[in-house]
DNA sequence: GACCCTCCCCTTAGGGGAGGGTC
DNA sequence: GACCCTCCCCTTAGGGGAGGGTC
């Protein structure tokens, strides 16, 4: 009992710091919280006051996702810690943790809105739509878009010029499209498999979608090879307009198939 | 080949997508992402274009930290997803994490700011420091202050009636001080351990500190018995004064010690 | 009777190999 | 030669017991 006078018990230590006896326990095993006594025939461990003092920084670390390591790491060898440098770093984790969040957060309600503006629209019928501008990467497409096969829209992502990736750029900012389009100049039609691209991009293959009012219509399917039949009252083989295809999300979707599908067309 | 047309190797969906094989391979496990295909010989795995939106999907919410078995309760038995629950939810968690470590990053900075506060005193010197009003849960101390017993802290905050947590009311908006204080008031020095209690919070027991100008004195150890003679010139017998002595916390600090301690006077 | 101990198994979202087939 | 496969072991911060002593 002389031994152990002034000494709290494990119990003692969880109740006065809010944090569990088996996590005491187990900052004891990875060498960052050792007991002031450990009775050598019953095992309880003694902890002074004092000890409470590191409890709390180190709960502190595991609110913020702190590594218990990385903590270790700011405790010199003789014991003492200088709270400058770890409060540094615990501020410019969690700073980063918080902005990593919050860019989630903004994609999430940037899909929101998307979903929102695109269920105000009907199915299979045409609406009308202003647009901006849109830059896409593009890849000519040899086939009828009968068979519009996916695999020529990887097979773009794979061929694309890298954006530089430490480049301001990062994806949960925009959402960009891709797709196939094609242009119709009164007697040629072009076909490509595009992706957009962010608009602070110059690239060699680069091609501009104006902006507009454009037509759109929303299917299941991919409708472009029919975009002369489906707008037949809006186009004639006469005139010079640019269709284009892309995926659309919706606000319910299965999760094996395509989403939906928008096909825009703007007349010349 | 021919049952292959129009599939993905995981390689490709790796590169498109951007997440890795082994985070594919692991998707396959926990039943969320089957591939369209596998080949029974050699075990190959292929996908369909279609699946790369569920690979988005999945990373969004590894993003965002949202469980994937929780991920899982959002498909419905036929595969469909209705975004707007699972949207709903996403942003839930979030907000709460972004709170959470954002009020990690508030504590830092109040620490910061003590510690600044305690850098500009000197050591075992007496400066004047004016401090607000605060309000103390008390427990009478018998003894001298020469072995002022941390367990009797302990004791007093196991003692101290329950601050509801149901409240508003949270650990890390403040930093609510412990210690030791007296009363004297000219002929009889009263003895108390005290834990800081926040202002809304009413108990018996309480004791004001009243705000004011106090004669303080940073030292590593104990020095509230001595506070007559500490601060000699400035008291003397038949005045009345209140002394608190407190933790406070130092920019630099021994692990395994107590923190630096503050010994207030203020004379009524 | 309440407290504490030591195992032991379990959790998330994969990463890092080793050893060996496949495109 | 590059790609893909299946094991197998490892990581964080503990929680949930079981079975058995200790205050």
């Amino acid at each position: 009992m002389s031994k152990k006078s002034g000494l709290l018990s494990i119990g003692d230590i969880s109740k006065f710091t809010g944090v569990s006896i088996k996590a005491l326990r187990y900052y004891e095993r990875i060498g960052i919280l050792k007991p002031a006594y450990v009775d050598p025939d019953s095992l309880y461990r003694y902890y002074n006051f004092n000890q409470t003092n590191m409890v709390f920084l180190i709960s502190l670390a595991v609110e913020l996702d702190i590594p218990l390591k990385k903590l270790s790491t700011f405790i010199g060898e003789d014991g003492i810690i200088d709270s400058k440098p770890l409060f540094a770093y615990g501020k410019e984790v969690t700073v980063k943790k918080i902005n990593a969040l919050e860019k989630g957060l903004k994609f999430i309600e940037l899909l929101e809105e998307k979903i929102g503006i695109q269920e105000q629209y009907p199915m299979h019928e045409i609406y009308k739509r202003e647009l901006p501008q849109e830059y896409c990467y593009v890849l000519p497409y040899d086939k009828s878009f009968d068979t519009a096969d996916p695999l020529q829209i990887a097979k773009l992502f794979n061929d694309m010029p890298e954006i530089e990736s430490d480049s301001e750029y990062e994806h949960s900012n925009e959402l960009l499209e891709y797709g196939f389009l094609c242009n119709y100049n009164g007697n040629k039609l072009e076909r490509y498999a595009f992706v957009e691209i962010p608009d602070e991009f110059e690239f060699e293959e680069r091609l501009t979608i104006p902006a507009g009012v454009f037509l759109c219509r929303q299917s299941d399917e991919s409708q472009i090879e029919k975009v002369l039949d489906i707008f037949k009252d809006h186009l004639d083989e006469k005139c010079s307009f640019i269709a284009i295809e892309t995926e659309v999300f919706p606000g319910m979707f299965d999760i094996s198939k395509s989403f939906l599908n928008e096909l825009r067309v703007l007349v010349l």
